[in-house]
DNA sequence: CCCAGAAGGGATAGCGCTATCCTAAAACTG
DNA sequence: CAGTTTTAGGATAGCGCTATCCCTTCTGGG
């Protein structure tokens, strides 16, 4: 009995050097054929594949990290995940790069610049193949950071003109403007905007209603109901009560984001007042429930799900070593219209 | 101008020898200094320590992971992220896990055996050091991958008394049931449970509702009201109007999951049936806005980030090769009795 | 028919770290 | 104080893979 397994290595794993011994040709040659690299006869490449089908072998990623000094991972730097908005991202994000082999790692930065940073120094620290942030807002130590790692990174949710910052995203800004005159078409003249957060998304979806409302002269600070607290719907709840408690009455309010909208509208529910008769509610990203709120949510239906898609595949692109055409991707928006104006 | 920097590697990366030549120790010293792995003069720690921030060394985890056969990655598997319970419980896990140097890998299952099987496949492929699991029920194919991987693995959401099986979560029967009693106390005979998804954890709360019912002679088959479809508002909207309008007609409903109740409660309202005059309506899980709900909702607090925070940690104490006194922490749920009863 | 160039296989040498064994000195034991 | 054990540093040998260079064979043009 002296006839034994033909694994060699001391962890009992079957390594490329098995596969090679039983296929009879070099290490190196699996390697290349496995991968696909360089040009191996058709032949080879059938005897390998069939070696390593018939020993289960499986690649070990840490030794090919460490030969080839690239990781299969990605990082994916998102503000929170209590928000529909950037599951739908990271839903997009996972299910591409799976596709090709990469592994999603998460980082929540709860919209904390320091927290991010921080994240981001761990993240390179496991060496990335690549990066996807949120936004392109944020400190220049941070920026540095991602610049001199020399790790391609595609920015989320904005767009940008600069060259070699590569985003896939819409306009905030446009999309609340356009949101904003669906309000003045409506017959709105005194719209307030209420907000959360107050991340730089939401500022500019502020901008881009005090545009819409400067050029139409309707403009006024009192209009603009800014809250630091994190978005929740009971604080659309209280600032609906403070802003129809205001004097001049407002005719409509725009909510920055759909949970507050959906808090306002319950409140509304509540204390009786009328939507959209008494003030008509509008609300940004078409979140779950918006559509079943009582009266459904007018708001901005927002393309997270192809974000997440599109900017995998510029970001896999950019892994590949490729230079996209286009560094900027304008996914747009969609004002959907339901009974709340 | 002879004098070089004593960086030797033709990556240009500060390695561990870069390290001991300059604390003037061997590199083997350094990694010990660094990971605090055997005992090491306190002097020399010093020394490594000092050295090593002077360089800016930081450990490549690839190597790390091939020399030790020990990645720091942890594989959670959920079923969604669509469902903030889930997001509760990642959070929870890698805030946790994360403070001990673990990567978490999150794979999204979307219930499908099989999908959890293919996850499962490609993450074990990445020798991950831990492996997080939602529930107990899965193919005995899973089951068999995961035992003879050798992964220490820790199942969340459930509890069980099997031995050498890790669990946290809570009993999701008794929690069923105790709500169910809830309904009684409050005078509800005919309760309908209606529910969505149909995972195994929802059918444990069904079977504490039958319990409880059967017990006080009050079951009938025509109470259940099963959908196989995924958990959605508009779901429990469909199915409440379903439901109010069997006869003879049900004075309470139990929804398996807040969701579900919370799309039931705005149906009510857009019906103009009081709840809880006509009926009674409770959900599960006490997701957000179910206290904003008109009427709030009484549904189940489950315990999720604590769940998540425990799991972890018994998970960390496995991965250094200890044996937790207690295989199965059962953390409870709380009633939460709000206006809707 | 010779030679340049391409195609395809392999040998070699690491990638950066840790497991393991070894050794010398220090700290015990009775 | 000889003999045993503990402590702590280091040498060695990989972990499993790929980058790089080298060599042979084949192709086609002049």
């Amino acid at each position: 009995m002296s006839s034994s397994p033909p694994r060699t290595r001391a962890t009992g794993r079957v390594t490329l050097a098995d596969v090679a011994r039983v296929a009879n040709v070099s290490p190196i040659t699996v390697s290349r054929a496995l991968r696909g690299e360089r040009a191996v006869d058709a032949v080879l490449v059938a005897r390998v594949r069939a070696a390593a089908d018939r020993l289960g072998y499986v690649p070990d990623p840490a030794a090919r990290a460490l030969a080839s000094r690239h990781s299969t991972h990605v990082a994916l730097l998102i503000p929170m995940l209590s928000n529909a908005l950037f599951v739908d991202l990271m839903e997009g994000v996972q299910r591409t790069l799976r596709a090709e082999g990469f592994q999603t790692l998460i980082g929540v930065t709860h919209y904390d610049a320091a927290e991010e940073e921080l994240l981001l120094r761990e993240q390179l620290q496991h060496r990335p193949a690549g990066l996807l942030v949120t936004g392109l807002e944020r400190s220049a130590n941070t920026r540095a950071l991602i610049l001199n790692s020399g790790v391609p990174c595609v920015h989320l949710m904005e767009t940008s003109t600069q060259p070699g910052v590569y985003c896939v995203g819409f306009s905030q800004a446009d999309a609340a403007a356009a949101l904003t005159r669906h309000l003045f078409e409506r017959g709105h003249r005194r719209i307030a905007f209420a907000a959360a957060q107050l991340d730089a998304r939401t500022l500019q979806r502020l901008q881009g209603w005090r545009r819409e409302m400067q050029a139409a002269g309707l403009h006024a600070p009192t209009l603009e109901w800014l809250n630091p607290a994190p978005s929740s719907l009971a604080l659309g709840g209280t600032l609906f009560e403070q802003i129809v408690a205001q004097t001049p009455p407002v005719d409509a309010i725009f909510f920055c984001n759909d949970d507050l909208a959906q808090g306002a509208l319950l409140t509304a529910l509540r204390l009786g007042i009328s939507v959209p008769q008494q003030v008509a509610v509008v609300g940004f990203n078409d979140l779950t429930g918006s559509a079943q709120m009582l009266p459904p949510l007018t708001t901005v239906r927002t393309p997270r799900a192809a974000i997440g898609t599109a900017a995998a595949t510029m970001l896999l692109a950019l892994m590949r070593g490729d230079t996209p055409a286009v560094g900027s991707i304008d996914l747009g928006y969609e004002v959907v219209v339901r009974q709340s104006t």
